[in-house]
RNA sequence: GGUCCUGUGGUGCAGUUUGGAGUGCACGCCGCCCUGUCAAGGCGGAGGCCGCGGGUUCAAAUCCCGUCAGGACCGCCA
């Protein structure tokens, strides 16, 4: 028998058995005429009590850090006064009658002690060490509960879990893709998968009316905190069905992980906002509502002010930062600055005083009644700092909607989870694209609002459509929409959007083909499962809820991808090399 | 492509502002001692291309330029 118990899961039940623990040496005590071993598994650890003055125990005084060892013994209660409080298994000791030593270690080369932080390449060079430590392993074990509740969910309202290829055609929408080269035919290319979205709604014409992917989605575009190379969704989609149903399938899931990450924290429904709303008062399409801090509309206060940076502005936006009226002129100045970066003119701030006297370099040029006006309207009391910016009112909400959420919010940790449902997005950006034509916001195949489908032509930038995002904690876990399975709207889109037909034969011409032959209305979501188990474990960085992640600039640390490839492999599959950019 | 931050024994930091001997702290590592510790303790020891290159200077971890690596962000991510 190689081992018989768990280190960790040793209770004062146990005591009295004899039992054979395999695990590494998390802490050795040595005193000499007696050694302590503290003998870490997945469980977690349990002291081992050695005397190495018995036959065959004398390798207590060698083991070090990391050994792998089996101890055979028995369970013992501690000795009055040696109870340790702080270890579940601190009740009770192992006394030693045999260690083996299965495996020798060299010096970590970092502590695998969760209390020091250390550099993260090095953890990624050595992530096989990095996964022992705590947090890790914590954190993939979430990692794998979520998927795990969430298949489970999905499969109870019948969803169908079925794998697309990850050998794809390229198309030339969206995100940069990842391409592999053909062997069998030298000069053409697969994509790997930006998401499934053709193939999940193929599945839907054949006749899967409710399908569901815990799927691999690769993008080649920059990384970041909550974005790399590759990551997970739950992809979703379903026949027959609205945006409610979509709302509320979805929904079952996302709680059913969030209650196994925090269970009875009680979480029934998801609250909406529409995306007008959530831009009016958030700056974001992606509201953090884990505070409030909102943006008030203080356009009509100024409407005939004589105050020329606030005059004829589009939109006056402001924010009340309780309690900050004493911040510094240097941290004012770099909000100012920031506040410009992102597009302002400048950024008026005013201090409350007490008795409601506003305390600004600009407040002369503000009347008593706007001044007045403006108190009452941000809600605003003596120490509060009230910001303003005036302006475009797309750039407005942009620019108060980050400084919001640089002045409040919360660490990943805080403040619960606060999920919304982001609705009624535009169908089109809002801005023309370059070829002055609308660019659809979600992607070409979202149905456009039925309330709305009349002035596709006419007036396309007010056209809403039946697109949804889910958002947790500020952060955009996922979206969806309702998608068009009608060929004369898409048409329209299409021609809108400047898709010629034939030119939409040539790149989604299966899709439309398959349309032709009996397409069930539809509509579909996917979920970001690496962003949503890194809110879960209270991590600002999807890397620490990867097992093998890579570093901002697409390298992993521990097997050196990407490397060079071999001369015979390219020459097999047609390629040469052009020269190094100098 | 851009902005900002960080690179100092194996690890985490201080030292850089105001140039003056690789100086310091904690952990780890190696050796010895130690029978109730639990981040054990005591004594001793080893370990450095101050990321790399160039420049300024009598003198550079420290100032300047470049570069590499990492991180946060902008662009990008339908």
């Amino acid at each position: 028998m190689m081992r018989s118990h768990r280190a960790g899961d040793l209770r004062a039940d146990d005591v009295g058995e004899s039992v054979v623990l395999c695990g590494w040496v998390a802490s050795r005590r040595d005193h000499g005429g007696k050694v302590f071993l503290d003998v870490r598994d997945v469980a977690g650890v349990v002291q081992a009590v050695v005397d190495p003055q018995l036959p065959g125990l004398e390798v207590a005084h060698r083991l070090r850090h990391e050994w792998v060892v089996r101890v055979v013994g028995d369970v013992s209660a501690r000795p009055d006064g040696t109870v340790n409080d702080d270890l579940p298994t601190g009740a009770v000791e192992v006394i030693a009658r045999e260690i083996e030593v299965l495996s020798e270690a060299e010096p970590s080369p970092f502590p695998l002690d969760d209390r020091v932080d250390v550099d993260e390449v090095l953890r990624l060079r050595h992530r096989y060490l990095d996964l022992r430590r705590a947090p890790m392993q914590r954190n993939l074990r979430l990692r794998a509960a979520v998927n795990r509740v969430m298949r489970e969910a999905m499969t109870e309202q019948d969803f169908v879990e079925i794998e697309t290829p990850m050998l794809v055609a390229s198309t030339p929408e969206g995100a940069r893709d990842f391409v592999v080269p053909s062997r069998l035919r030298p000069g053409e290319f697969y994509a790997l998968p930006q998401s499934p979205q053709l193939f999940k709604q193929l599945l839907m014409v054949g006749g899967f009316d409710r399908y569901f992917q815990i799927a691999r989605c690769l993008r080649d575009e920059d990384l970041r905190a909550d974005r790399q190379f590759e990551f997970m969704q739950l992809d979703v989609e379903m026949s027959f069905a609205d945006q409610e149903d979509v709302l509320d399938a979805i929904s079952v899931a996302v709680l059913a992980a969030a209650e196994v990450s925090r269970p009875g924290a009680g979480l029934a429904s998801i609250p909406r906002i529409t995306w007008h709303e959530a831009m009016e008062r958030y700056g974001s399409d992606k509201p953090d509502v884990r505070f409030d801090m909102e943006l008030v509309e203080l356009t009509d206060i100024f409407g005939d002010t004589d105050f020329r940076a606030f005059a004829g502005a589009d939109a006056v936006k402001g924010l009340r930062v309780a309690g900050q009226a004493d911040m510094t002129r240097a941290r004012l100045d770099a909000l100012t600055e920031r506040a410009k970066a992102l597009g302002a003119l400048g950024l008026v701030w005013m201090r409350v005083r007490d008795g409601g006297e506003l305390e600004s370099p600009v407040a002369k040029f503000v009347s008593e009644s706007e001044q007045l006006a403006l108190i009452d309207a941000l809600g605003a009391v003596a120490g509060d700092l009230l910001l303003i910016v005036a302006g475009k009112r797309a750039m407005v909400r942009d620019v108060l909607g980050t400084i919001r959420l640089d002045l409040g919010r919360p660490p990943v940790s805080e403040g619960g989870l606060r999920f919304v449902w982001v609705v009624d997005f535009p169908l089109f950006e809002e801005t023309l694209g370059e070829d002055g034509r609308p660019a659809p916001m979600h992607h070409p195949f979202t149905m456009p609002h039925p309330d709305d489908v009349e002035r596709l032509e006419s007036d396309p930038l007010s056209v809403r459509a039946q697109a949804y995002d889910l958002v947790l904690n500020g952060w955009e876990l996922g979206s969806g929409s309702v998608r068009i399975h009608r060929p004369d709207v898409q048409q329209r889109v299409f021609s809108l959007i400047g898709f010629d037909p034939t030119e939409a034969q040539q790149r989604f011409g299966f899709l439309l083909d398959a349309f032709r032959f009996g397409a069930p209305p539809h509509a579909g979501f996917a979920v970001g499962i690496d962003r949503f188990v890194a809110i879960l474990a209270g991590e600002e960085n999807i890397r620490e809820v990867i097992a093998f992640p890579k570093t901002q600039s697409g390298v992993d640390p521990l097997t050196g991808a990407p490397t060079p490839i071999d001369p015979t492999q390219l020459r097999d599959l047609g390629l040469r090399l052009s020269p190094p950019k100098e």
